[in-house]
DNA sequence: GGGAGCATGTAACGGGTTACATGATTGG
DNA sequence: CCAATCATGTAACCCGTTACATGCTCCC
């Protein structure tokens, strides 16, 4: 048996492995396929690609060997491609799930980012913004559970089903944080209606050194 | 009044209205100190800015006119520089925060995409990642309750705080999915434990056709 | 004296998005 | 026949990260 040592994986950035990860299932897929696959999975959680993404991830896959492709749509000169993971890819994928660093998750919440701008937007507008994100959760919380009920009984989707129902809650969770914090925003509304009369601007100012001594 | 009609704003990236957002409360700030303010509460829920990037947008808002700056340490060479928001910076905000439309949230959630894997992973590490997911979540949580606290009765800061709170209540729930999920874990783990004796690789081949037959 | 924190930057790299371009097939 | 969908790609751009570099000041 020749070099049985523990071989450096190539590092892959996390959304590489999500793309190999999508063929790890088993499928022949193309690039199309796995967008609309990603599309209905990982973008809940983690990944909604483009096509240029992840054609050439594609490619970089099968440059490496964790990949090959076969092109079929007959004798043409624009061939449907279709790809399919290799044992080598296979092992890899297990050897990075098993191995690598975890990456901490990351949030980049733009409605967030508004609110925690308030003092410097109208508050009806900022209602607004927060409802239309709690719809949006809902809409979001609804498709998860429609591809849920898809994979569920699906024996080898198990993990992904998993998933699913995780998303199905954080959408879920979502909705309430933005039901409450509606609320928060009509309870500071009135609380600030009270206290002043109309100065729109600058009711932040002086606040001075309490950013200086704030223990990190 | 020369010049009334709405001119357009500098299309700046979300990064840039959050350091500027970090100046329009008022305050006369370093890059380090805005680091530093971030660290403790933009961090929760959209961006933990490295210092580079501070300084490259600071450089670029007092370049467009949106903030000034001024060096204190008396003759030094390496001066101290304090950045302040101008009264165009102030309006800039204000018609960004009511005008712009507003970026979805983002989610990148590593250890999601782990568990969605999880056919290629061993289930005791699995469980590992979810564990520790669960604490880093809770330790978030406590540090969002503790700036929180620091916020409190800053008339100021009201804001700030309601999103202080949003984020204690998104890293609870975090906590509560990953506990959710762990058990979810134990349940699978019973369930394949009795259906099939060691088989590690591929229990996934196979579900062949229903991807294409599945209803997007 | 030395380490921790203060303070500011440059340069390289690359990942991911957007815009653009092309054309086939299918169904109403 | 025309629109939608299938299907694949290129090129430019730039945001953000990482690594590197420098030197101060304060405090033990």
């Amino acid at each position: 048996m020749p070099n049985e040592e523990p071989t450096d994986l190539p590092s892959l950035r996390p959304t590489s492995w999500a793309t190999l990860g999508l063929l790890s299932f088993g499928e022949e897929l193309s690039g199309y396929d796995l967008k609309k696959w990603a599309d209905w999975s990982l973008r809940f959680f983690y990944w909604a690609p483009s096509y240029s993404q992840i054609y050439s991830e594609l490619r970089k896959l099968e440059e490496i060997g964790y990949a090959t492709s076969r092109v079929v749509n007959k004798d043409d000169v624009r061939g449907k491609r279709l790809y399919r993971i290799t044992p080598a890819g296979e092992e890899a994928m297990s050897r990075w799930a098993n191995e690598a660093p975890v990456e901490p998750a990351v949030l980049k919440h733009g409605v967030m980012l508004r609110m925690w701008l308030g003092h410097a937007g109208d508050p009806a507008h900022l209602r607004e913004v927060l409802v239309e994100h709690r719809d949006h959760a809902e809409k979001m919380r609804v498709r998860a559970i429609a591809d849920a009920e898809g994979a569920a009984h699906e024996p080898g989707w198990a993990f992904p089903l998993m998933v699913l129902n995780w998303s199905t809650k954080y959408y879920e969770d979502e909705r309430d944080r933005a039901d409450a914090m509606l609320a928060d925003l009509d309870k500071l509304a009135r609380k600030q209606g009270r206290s002043r009369s109309s100065r729109r601007t600058s009711s932040a100012r002086r606040t001075s050194d309490e950013l200086r001594s704030h223990s990190s």
